[in-house]
DNA sequence: GTCTATACTACGATAGAC
DNA sequence: GTCTATCGTAGTATAGAC
């Protein structure tokens, strides 16, 4: 489909240089069809754009989905905890990999410099699973103190982003050509391990004030 | 100086729309001088571009050396530890600043889709800081198994520079509209905990193996 | 060193053929 | 719905005045 190309390639072209830098005659030109096309589908570049934010948002939330889960809270600690790292686990799989590339620098730019597009994208899966995790993190560590559960979270996320937002230093360091099945695996294993250990410490630190 | 101005507002030009999106004549008009002058100063748009590179390289040099040190490596696990924490926490304040905002999406582009300016940027002071912790990270928890701390590294950093590349998300987990002071001591607090958690970790996983 | 002038290519938007 | 044609603007590079 014509519309599905334009959008994957649009998603690229904008990461890549932005609303502004980026050439509706070049994206139309790279899906194989007329630029008066995006006139006539999107209203043009600004449509285009928008409508990239909400191709971005519709496959974020199909990959992550079932490892968000979408049922009920858990009511145990155990349970929140082995979701947490469900959730971490299968990100820092998909950042890995090579299918999120092209979106991810579209949602970097907007992170950085939000438009109404980050809204379209955070209002939908991404937000749902922060705020899910911030829940979690809550129960698995049983602090009242939503405050300190997302700071958290925020540090959480790192761990698992800076495999693609520093994508060029994680190889330099660790002396790869790409992130293949081992390198992610330790990866993800080190995350893990480091997630019981903060976790843990919020723990100790909820007790420490009682 | 009119190089400086060229240079700073190159970095945000390139770093916003990308060595093809950003306009010479934009950023010439901007510094208030003609086109022509960066073909007489860089020879031309990509001698900017690479300039530009070497600017920031300059500036987080400049920033982060004293946090870095120069001297020779700790001897001992605590001090090892205290350095760590040391650069963690410039570097969050740095993240968290406006000061480092325009580099930023300049660096991450090159993360991203590394080009010959990342070699320059990573070659120079960035480089220097990764390997010192992981050199750090080493001493701290006493391993010899240098891929582990390369590993660990990697997560640590990742904690900071999510401040930076996931910007909008943190100020929506926060629910602020600025990364304040308040906000920025309450991540630094929690980075300096986790780093300790995460070290004392590896420090229980070596002597699993043992 | 910094400017203007110019040559040539590419941009987004739009109108209209089919 | 997809195409071509065209308009006005903006892009890089270069030559040359001062």
């Amino acid at each position: 489909m014509v519309q599905q190309r334009l959008l994957d390639i649009a998603i690229r072209e904008f990461g890549l240089k932005g609303i502004e830098g980026a050439s509706t005659r070049a994206i139309a030109a790279a899906a194989g069809t007329a630029m008066s096309s995006i006139t006539y589908h999107y209203g043009g570049k600004e449509g285009l754009y928008l409508a990239a934010a909400d191709h971005i948002a519709v496959q974020m939330g199909q990959q992550m989905a079932h490892a968000v889960g979408i049922g009920a809270l858990p009511e145990t600690p155990g349970e929140a905890r082995g979701i947490i790292h469900r959730i971490l686990a299968t990100f820092a799989a998909k950042m890995a990999g090579d299918a999120t590339k092209d979106w991810s620098l579209f949602i970097v730019r907007e992170q950085m410099n939000p438009t109404e597009a980050f809204e379209r994208i955070y209002g939908g899966p991404m937000g749902q699973m922060m705020e899910r995790l911030v829940e979690l993190v809550g129960i698995a560590t049983g602090r009242r103190d939503a405050d300190a559960a997302r700071v958290a979270t925020i540090t959480l996320f790192g761990q698992v982003i800076v495999i693609r937002a520093s994508r060029a230093s994680c190889l330099k360091l660790l002396q790869r050509a790409s992130i293949d099945a081992e390198a992610l695996s330790a990866l993800q294993a080190r995350i893990a391990a480091n997630t019981d250990a903060i976790l843990d410490r919020l723990i100790a630190e909820r007790q420490d004030f009682s």
